[in-house]
DNA sequence: TTTAGTGCTGATATCGTTAACGTGGATATC
DNA sequence: GATATCCACGTTAACGATATCAGCACTAAA
């Protein structure tokens, strides 16, 4: 690594103290106007660059969050680390991006690194595979901000934010029942996964809402990507005839696209013989065929909604939990019926 | 910030000095394996975690690496990211992304960062809006390893990793000739980015291998995403029937997304009355109607390849300039007047 | 003239960790 | 029995920056 300029290196041109180096660089006061000019001059000359790092070790502050994503295929998460990019850019926070690749363990090891890099707050979707919650109370107990999104941990005295899985669901659910389909499957996410049981939950409630019998044969898990939503789909359909679903709500927009190709393999129509909606809308929902009807996620607003929520907790030192509800609404296009696009 | 537990804790609680338990933490020889153990097991008991800040000052060594992204809504980067991700945990360095939104004084700014943060090496895609040739030079000079990848600059002492960009454009353009089409119009990306210039001149090579005329009113710049698509596309259509194009080769697949909205939006169809083909094989490639020919970039593998190269760089402090080229093919399906799939 | 205040600058300690060298005692070697 | 070797552990300094307190020159007020 090539020698870099510090302040003492500075200092000793201009045969003064680093201190004076340090105050002038910082924009505080008690240094001449004249002296701050030749520092600051010195500086660019010597192409001087702070060290953030021995900034950090004093000021405890390292002006960094920590972020956790599950997997960076989903179209949702680009998105919200846009939204989050945004909120932190304009706070002046930078990010360290940790991936878990929906594996427990690797998930841990991230929190661990972040802890490690004293992040000053740490934003979390938690993985597939369920959760470390031992972990993230230590996180909490250590007095570190953590703040979830998406797939959200309650109940542990951390924020969260996250759309209204239930009500989305049971909303979509509700439209396909309008439709009068009568055998309304649900391509569920794992137990494990808060949006999982919340989409599942809202999905038995519109079912009982309206009287349909609750069928657990109907109920499949996915996971949450295409290939978990064919392999799902293709169960329902090797059901005997009589007890094949009408229609579909699959827990998101990849599940969904698994789905259809399942379906479109066997020669089934969508929405003619079975309706399919999902959950996301993922940029494929609107051009795939037919159009899927869909919850539309608003993943960027979920993404600076979270770093909101995170940043206030670190600026103002508050510990104030908050569960917060993004809108979403539902897209209605084709595959669930309707002739609209 | 809740305190933290330090080595100088273990240490007094343990009696003994922290040199001892810095030792015994790091699996380094000097301890005898009883002391090993009771002081591991205080570590953990008191929830202790290492202060990677102050280890940094010292080793002068982050195992952080630097990513500097254009855009995160193409499909490209978050796949590169992935890439890159995969490599660097398998090394044990960690992320810190920034975002340039395109912007040059912000991509400018997020450089100033990384070297700020003092990353052991930076991966960059430079912005649309042409580089800061200066600042990555004076990155350089600075010894820091930096890899450019996709969108590359050459001659700056830097290594590079992207596809065959001139190549591939020629191929993909030859293809539409195949076809005999005799008015192929180009949707250019900005000059000042490399891809942009590297695409046009395949597309004009294929031409003059083929003898066909060039026509500058046949050539329009979109930048990279839909909509400078769907405008550039419309200005095609505004010129006088005659003077149409009968196939057009986009810059990517968000372009040649826009084209076709602006195509069908008059009505004409695609590939009857109009030919387009892109660049990326973005995953609404292969469902948009009709299937988009394209040239299969593999953002996974460049993203894998560049973290490779830079690893390798830091590593080695070596600072041989590489300049490395990922394989991209030729994906064929029907927006080309190919009857196939 | 003395006192207090103000504006600029410097000396020293500190953040948490590790490198480099030092020490004391047990064991091995001749 | 003297010397060398090795092991386990400790002491000190350093990484690059800032906080804190102190000092010095000068001005204003008493």
């Amino acid at each position: 690594m090539g020698k870099r300029i510090t302040v003492e290196d500075i200092a000793k041109q201009l045969e003064i103290s680093s201190m004076t180096v340090s105050r002038a660089l910082n924009n505080r006061p008690g240094v001449s106007e004249e002296m701050r000019k030749r520092i600051i001059d010195t500086a660019k000359e010597l192409g001087y660059r702070p060290n953030q790092i021995a900034k950090s070790l004093v000021l405890k502050k390292t002006y960094t969050i920590g972020i956790v994503i599950p997997k960076m295929e989903h179209f949702f998460f680009p998105e919200a680390l846009r939204g989050i990019e945004d909120v932190s850019y304009e706070h002046g926070y930078h990010l360290i991006l940790t991936h878990s690749n929906e594996d427990r363990e690797r998930e841990s090891i991230a929190i661990q690194t972040l802890e490690a890099k004293r992040v000053d707050g740490i934003l979390i979707s938690v993985s597939e595979a369920g959760g470390n919650i031992e972990e993230y109370q230590n996180v909490v107990k250590a007095g570190l901000p953590i703040v979830f999104f998406d797939r959200c941990v309650f109940g542990i005295g951390a924020s969260c934010v996250h759309i209204n899985d239930e009500g989305a669901a049971r909303l979509v659910t509700e439209h396909l029942i309008n439709h009068e389909y009568k055998r309304i499957a649900h391509l569920r996410g794992p137990e494990g996964v808060s949006i999982g049981k919340e989409r599942f939950n809202g999905y038995k409630k519109a079912l009982e809402e309206y009287n349909l019998e609750y069928n657990a044969h109907l109920v499949v898990e996915s996971g949450f990507n295409d290939d978990g939503g064919y392999q799902a789909m293709n169960k329902l359909l090797n059901l005997p005839r009589s007890e094949r679903p009408d229609a579909v709500v699959a827990v998101n927009d990849p599940c969904a696209f698994g789905a259809i190709k399942s379906t479109k393999q066997r020669g089934l129509k969508i929405p003619d013989d079975i309706a399919i909606v999902g959950f996301t809308d993922d940029p494929r929902a609107s051009i795939i065929d037919p159009p899927l009807t869909t919850i539309r996620q608003h993943a960027y607003t979920v993404g600076k909604t979270a770093a909101r929520q995170l940043l206030t907790q670190i600026e103002e030192e508050s510990d104030e939990i908050e569960n917060i509800t993004v809108d979403a609404e539902l897209v209605v296009r084709r595959s669930c019926g309707c002739l609209g696009f």
